[in-house]
DNA sequence: AAGAGACCCTGGATGC
DNA sequence: TGCATCCAGGGTCTCT
């Protein structure tokens, strides 16, 4: 669920409350949230150890350790993430408790149980295959025409290829294109200099602008602290079929792009 | 190699 | 009300 804002929003808020806390002690309510290394190892290495430095690469939460190692989180869809008082009751859902020294619990909830937690030397050993940062330089028009190149995938599959860029999710994927007028299932490669200058400044400034307003909120995504994020009164297409285009009034269309839901303006993102 | 589809899960919304 | 079906903001794996 979380993408690059709603990650970062996060990664800010919960960056405050754990830093230089040591972690008393660990417990996993469902041994599948770990990936990698073996649990017992997972536990042993990190009972103890204190984070000194929280980072942020695609949709990955990167937490630096007193001895060199990382955690390293993904939410995927509906992972969620608190600091509580140890006396606050557990839910079903929490799969992974580090007890801080101070008596809080930092949790990490995840209905589907999609989301990960892994314990590594170097953060790169998870995020080796990402792509550029959206908001970086080097996510810039030139390198994003270069990586478009001769591909026949729709646009919005590309976009949500976290190897061609890395951070865009189904909702800001939608947002960037109707902002830039470029339709869903256009070929990548079949986009002109001009139009992927469009889509690449539109994915910086929709990602900027849900940075400002600490996300989107649609149901699951919450804040560390439980407030919610603003950017879904922002929204121009997502989950807004049959509504009216903010631009020309026409109704908004869903459609299936590589098995995700995908809304866009038929005037405004026309095919050819 | 690139692209399409299956799969991992739970629960809320919708339809009959 | 009860039950079935569909849907979900992600990523990885397999097959072609």
């Amino acid at each position: 669920m979380p993408e690059l804002p709603e990650v970062q929003t996060i990664l800010d808020a919960i960056a405050t409350l754990i830093i230089d806390q040591p972690i008393a002690d660990v417990i996993v309510g469902w041994e599948g949230v770990i990936d990698r290394p073996p649990l017992p190892v997972f536990l042993n290495e990190l009972r103890g150890r204190r984070v000194t430095g929280v980072e942020r690469r695609g949709k990955y939460m990167l937490f630096r350790l007193d001895d060199g190692h990382w955690l390293v989180m993904h939410l995927r869809m509906t992972g969620r993430m608190r600091v509580v008082a140890a006396s606050e009751p557990r839910d079903r859902h929490d799969h992974l408790v580090l007890q801080l020294e101070d008596g809080r619990e930092w949790r990490f909830n995840d209905t589907r149980k999609f989301g990960r937690a892994y314990l590594v030397p170097d953060p790169a050993d998870v995020t080796q295959r990402l792509g550029p940062e959206p908001l970086s330089d080097d996510f810039s028009s030139d390198y994003l025409a270069a990586a478009l190149t001769g591909r026949k995938a729709p646009i919005k599959s590309l976009l949500l290829d976290q190897r061609l860029v890395a951070g865009i999710g189904n909702i800001y994927a939608d947002e960037a294109l109707y902002r830039a007028c470029i339709h869903p299932l256009r070929p990548g490669g079949s986009l002109d200099a001009q139009e992927v200058a469009a889509v690449a400044a539109a994915v910086k400034s929709v990602l900027a602008q849900a940075l400002t307003e600490m996300g989107t909120t649609l149901r699951d995504y919450r804040r560390p602290d439980g407030s919610v994020g603003s950017f879904q009164n922002s929204l121009q297409v997502f989950r807004r079929t049959g509504e009216p285009c903010p631009t020309c009034g026409a109704p908004i269309r869903r459609i299936i792009v590589g098995g995700r839901s995908t809304h866009f303006c038929p005037e405004e993102q026309r095919q050819t």
